[in-house]
DNA sequence: GTCTATACGTGGATAGAC
DNA sequence: GTCTATCCACGTATAGAC
């Protein structure tokens, strides 16, 4: 997780964590390729040669905030997935977690849609795999919404794709200062959801 | 525009049109930033030199792609918009051009989109006006079918930006090599947006 | 595991000739 | 307007001491 761990009573920051957490507020600043090493290592606190202590690479340290936040959002969909009740509030309920999840992290979410290409082709696979499970959870729920005629979905992998492009393409534009709140819009996307699958 | 330009009876390309469509080429594969000003001069075949007699910076090439840009964007939505017939179909017109133009021009959406950041806080805030008519566009539309009971929608801009953001976001994952077509995408999309606004 | 110092390549931009 | 040559700052990564 990119967030703090918690011990049983004191919180314990390790220098790794310091060093990804450093490495999110930079990559997401500047984008990847014009953050320097330096600039981390300033940022966590420590010198430039001891961030090559904990990751090889500049893509290295990428590849970890790529991984742990697809892994964030893929158990929030996965969660979501796994509630009871109907299908039309189980995906109603999924899109809003999953529009949250990305406007609350959109700083993550930004690096990790935004930089995939400077990932190196095999790190490039294993997220390809991670985004393949997440559309994998989001075509089950509406597949078994067809099923039991709750929905109406003609194109069921292309309609999955554009419901998850509005909680996606959130971390383009969300800012925690505009207009609405992470939760406004989250409840308009699980509604539009909704409507883009009703039968008529 | 971004494109070869035709006179009366031979194409001729200029230096600064070539310059224009190399920095597009480096910039869609590497990035803004990780894309040298040698590179672009490589593509468009001169000294690395001859660039800075036609832009002062990199950031400059990087601007005039992005108001070329978004100038196509924008003048594909108004003519769409301005196209006789009920609303529904206004707006299933709309989201199809918009969402083609998205799906054949995404590797220059793609630079104008996620290196919005790149661009001196001026050319930033140019580039902002150019959006903000975009969805005033999109807004009309829907506040005019509200307005004869074509539409039901509780949220204009909100939703607004909902249907934008399906066709923006195919700058992100479309490619011409995958298994739909643009044009498949598009009428899905408009599809969708027709089900987002459809009365109940 | 952290530091200081540094090697070494590269990149944006300019100088000055033609 | 285009070239060759070059300045000079910067960035990734390593060496070697503690």
């Amino acid at each position: 997780m990119l967030s703090t761990e918690k011990g049983a009573a004191i919180s314990i920051i390790t220098s790794r964590e310091r060093l990804l957490q450093a490495a999110v507020e930079a990559f997401a600043e500047k984008g990847f390729t014009a953050t320097t090493t330096r600039d981390i290592a300033l940022r966590a606190g420590m010198s430039p040669a001891a961030v090559y202590v904990h990751h090889d690479t500049k893509e290295s340290l990428l590849f970890t905030v790529s991984v742990e936040g697809h892994q964030a959002a893929l158990a929030v969909i996965r969660s979501a997935a796994a509630r009871e009740g109907d299908h039309v509030n189980r995906l109603r309920h999924l899109v809003r977690e999953f529009s949250t999840w990305h406007a609350v992290n959109s700083r993550v979410g930004r690096i990790v849609q935004y930089e995939f290409d400077a990932l190196t082709p095999d790190h490039r696979a294993e997220i390809a795999g991670y985004r393949r499970r997440i559309e994998k959870v989001m075509q089950d729920v509406l597949s078994a919404g067809v099923a039991d005629g709750s929905f109406e979905v003609v194109d069921v992998p292309g309609t999955g794709r554009a419901i998850l492009s509005l909680s996606i393409d959130l971390v383009r534009w969300f800012t925690p200062r505009g207009a609405q709140t992470a939760d406004d819009i989250a409840r308009l996307h699980a509604d539009l959801a909704v409507r883009m699958t009703a039968p008529r």
